[in-house]
DNA sequence: ATGGCAATGTTTCATTGA
């Protein structure tokens, strides 16, 4: 099956970019994250049509998130947020469909290192990691997949000197990051060889994209079950280089049955 | 040092994103 994630910063905006996706890409389930708009707004039917059912968390204006199944499968066992951390942001959703049970992330920006935003972004992230090693011990096929706001290494950005110590590299963040996998998971991309300078994130700014002036911050981690079923992983550029366009690419995963 | 681009709602600017 493939899985895939993608920030696409409104479903508003880009269902049409998202359907023309979905056509194209054709996969089981999608983690999306940014769609910016309430759930009795997301749109179903358009998906439903489509061939996707939709598991949704979402809030007016920021964040929110949402997996996409395809209609053959189910969304079972849907919860909302990290249990037991208090947050109004709409930022996590978690369903198991077809025995893997899928979790959509999307982690806070930080804004600035030292501000209250960073703060609440290494607190997000040290739940998200408390949650995360509880959902292991009781879900063998567990992916996570999102938007996780870190580039892990220096690898994963355009120009590591202009981002030393900068918001999404900074090493209290990326040990939050590596703190993820510790219990048991992944980073899929990192399983095989890729191409250098592989991004999945590019400033609307300053002619970022066509420079390749990106980050690698949306990732899909695997458990030790999924990641020995796992055959590739890459990012799919080609929706960034639409007219207007989400800042991310969607990241997909390939795993075999 | 700053802004540059995009989306949203409180809209003709402020906030947030990364």
């Amino acid at each position: 099956m493939k899985l895939a994630t993608w920030n696409v910063n409104s479903i508003k905006v880009r269902l049409p970019q998202l359907l023309d996706w979905l056509a194209a890409a054709r996969p089981e389930v999608v983690c999306l994250q940014e769609i910016k708009t309430e759930e009795p707004k997301f749109p179903r039917a358009e998906l439903k049509a489509a061939g996707y059912e939709a598991a949704v968390s979402g809030q007016k204006a920021y964040n929110g998130v949402a997996i996409l199944a395809a209609s053959a499968a189910v969304l079972a066992d849907v919860q909302e947020g990290i249990p037991g951390f208090d947050d109004a942001q709409k930022r996590v959703i978690a369903a198991t469909v077809s025995g893997t049970r899928v979790v959509c992330v999307y982690c806070p920006n930080g804004q600035a290192v030292g501000s209250d935003k960073y703060d609440y972004k290494l607190r997000w992230l040290a739940a998200l990691e408390r949650y995360l090693e509880a959902e292991l011990a009781r879900h063998p096929a567990l992916a996570v997949a999102g938007d996780f706001n870190v580039a892990p290494e220096d690898r994963d950005v355009h120009d590591p000197k202009a981002w030393e110590g900068q918001v999404h590299v900074s090493e209290p963040e990326r040990a939050a990051w590596r703190a993820l996998l510790e219990p048991g998971l992944k980073d899929a991309f990192r399983l095989f060889d890729q191409p250098e300078k592989t991004f999945s994130w590019w400033d609307y700014r300053m002619r970022a994209f066509r420079r390749n002036a990106g980050l690698r911050i949306d990732q899909i981690l695997l458990s030790q079950d999924l990641a020995e079923r796992c055959r590739g992983c890459s990012v799919d550029k080609a929706p960034r280089r639409l007219e207007r366009p989400s800042d991310h690419a969607p990241v997909v995963a390939e795993l075999s049955d």
